[in-house]
Formats: C-alpha cells, structure tokens, sequence
DNA sequence: GCTCACATGTAATAAGTTACATGATTTC
DNA sequence: GAAATCATGTAACTTATTACATGTGAGC
C-alpha cells in the first residue's frame, strides 16, 4: 500500500513516469514515504490503470527508448483523498544506527567511528538535499513538510556530535579490557 | 532480518521468550529496531535454536501456560557481533503523517486537525516513555540510545507545535475555496 | 460471566526485493 | 571501448502480517 499512495502521491502534483517514481523515492522528499524499485512500481502503475486511477500515454523521443506517462484522472484524485484518510499508520523509525549504538561496547573502535563518521555524512547530505529542494519550492504544504524533516534531522545530527565521543569511549574501554585478557 | 537482529539483540542482554520480545518490539527503545509480531519471533526463534546461536529451557510455573525461556550461546554472541558488522543498510523513517501534511490543502479541516494531535500525543507518549526508560537505565549504551531518540523526537514535536497552524491554515483556505465553487 | 494478560504456534496471504532480460544513447 | 543514464518489465524469492487455533488464571 505504500507504493500505490507514493505513486498517487505524485501523480496528484502532475504526469509522471515509473523511471521518474523510482528516482523520487530515492531521494529527497519522498524518502519519507517510500523507497520503491521497479518491481514494485511498475506493477503498481498497471494496476491503477486497470482501476482507471490514472491514464497512460506513449511518447517516443527519437533515439530514446518510449516512455510511458502516467496522468492521474478526477477518480484517481478522489481515491487518494479517500484513502489519505483510511486509519493512521503510525510514523516508523528503524534505525540500523542505533542498534550499533546501543552495542557500542562489544565493536571494534575504529569500526564504530567509522559508521558513526557514515551516519553524520548521510545526515549532512540529506539536509542538504531537502534543503535545496526547499530553496527551489513554491508550494506551501512541501515547504513545510521539508522544514519539518530538515529540523528534526538537524536535532539528531546534533546529538551525534555533541555525544559521539561517549560512544567511543566505551568502545575503547572494553577493547582495551580484552587486550589485557589476553595477555 | 530485523526479527533475527532483534531478538540476538534482546537476548545478548539477558535470556528472554517470545512472548516478551513481543511486547519489547512494540514499545520503548526497541521500537527503533522492529515491530515484530508472533508470526514472525516464533520461527526466528526455533531457527536460531537449530543453528545453535540460543538454547531452550520451558519453565513450568503451576498455573500457568508452559514459558520457553531463550539463552544466548557463545557462538550466538559471536555470530551477533559479526552480523552487526554486515553491510550497513540507511536508517529509514517512513511518515504516513508527513504524507497528510503535503496534502493538507486537499483534507477536511477537523480531519487535519485531529491528526496532527494525533501526531503530538503519539510524540508526547513516545518521548514519556523512553524518559522512564532513561531513569532507570544503568548501561551507558541504552542511556546514549535512548537519549538520542528523546531529543530527535523533542525537535519533531516542537517543529509540530510551532509549525502546525500554518499546515490548519492551508486547510481551512481550501475547504472555503470549495464551498464557494458549490455555491 | 467477561475481558484482559499470559503463552505458543501455524497457514494463508500480502508486499516488496533481487536478479534477470533487453536495448539505445551519451559521456569519459 | 567502458560505464552510466534512460527506460520498461517479469519471475523467483524473502519477509513479515493477519487471522486462526488453543488454553489457563486473575480481576472486575
């Protein structure tokens, strides 16, 4: 069901196609939604054109390969504002960071830094991103739910800085407690 | 593979059952990890017993159903260890919340509302609960985890509270819009 | 008497991922 | 000449969810 509210998702803002989808989800706003792959997207795109959510039309770019373009259709809004209201999934948070954090104590230091340096770095980037995207956005509603993401993302990047060394110090104790039961 | 990370990591920290890694997915720290339900954690369980990683003991208390209570072995602890060092995969925050934000515009004003309370109690509940957590939490590692998740969410909450009128706004300014186009 | 908490498990189903299959054009 | 980008799609597989199946004891 993800994938099917992603895709409407876009296709209310306008035409789009399943190359397009998939590149979306990877980056930017709508990682908050999804990260799709082809296997699910097209299928997906099929799907809603048999439901008749959306339209398909081919275009041909010479020397490129067709493209089919999707166009959301008046049913196709109605549903996503119908199904935008089904029962609340919460907001999930899954955090293969945190579970190395949570386990700092039995790591090898230079291992820990180094994921904690990865963690920082795709933090940074996605701030980035979203904050580029910001730059460049004229709708309200995306501004705002770009704000949201960059704030909180900012908020926990802080914390990794301001605290990464605690991490590491218990990774070096323990390193150091099992040299010495070694020898 | 999350069911698996999460129950190695559930019982590296001490022996438990099915029952209650259940009820640990679903709330506190180990939220970040999983929401597994017993259709997941039974068969994770057995099969990490036929790989020798955990032993089982059934305890039988007068009165009460059979508990099969789960250890750890060595070669669990180990094979852990190294599937923490696996391939790092992106921690993922997926917002159904986020989603009903970007279409503010197209949502009934109450229905908007209701969720973006919604969204703050959940907030609030999660931020309680992790604090209770902290109070009594003796292992740094756990401390540093569960502090990361309060401020992160702390930001989220307060980006929510100063933020959400704006977001009621949208609402408010299109659902006039359409009762106008009917009149 | 009802509901909740304890306690384990399976079967059918849903959903999505990975790898495969194909192929042209552009950039280095 | 190699690699990346554009572009669509399927098949096998993995993973987890939901609903089912079963049963006791405690508190209201």
């Amino acid at each position: 069901m993800t994938t099917r509210k992603f895709c409407l998702s876009v296709l209310v803002k306008g035409e789009t196609t399943g190359y397009e989808l998939r590149k979306l989800s990877r980056d930017g706003l709508h990682r908050y939604f999804t990260d799709a792959s082809y296997g699910s997207i097209y299928p997906c795109l099929n799907k809603l054109e048999r439901e008749g959510l959306v339209t398909c039309r081919e275009e041909t770019t010479p020397g490129k390969p067709v493209r089919k373009v999707y166009t959301i259709t008046d049913k196709g809004r109605a549903a996503f504002v119908e199904e935008l209201q089904e029962p609340p999934f919460d907001d999930t948070y899954r955090s293969p960071f945190l579970m190395l954090a949570l386990h700092a104590a039995h790591l090898p230091p230079e291992f820990l830094s180094e994921r904690i340096d990865a963690r920082e770095d795709e933090l940074r980037q996605r701030i980035q991103a979203l904050s580029e995207e910001l730059s460049i956005c004229s709708n309200p509603a995306s501004c705002w739910t770009l704000r949201s993401g960059i704030e909180t993302m900012a908020a926990a990047l802080k914390f990794i800085e301001n605290n990464r060394s605690e991490l590491e110090a218990l990774s070096h104790a323990s390193s150091q407690a099992r040299v010495q039961a070694a020898e």
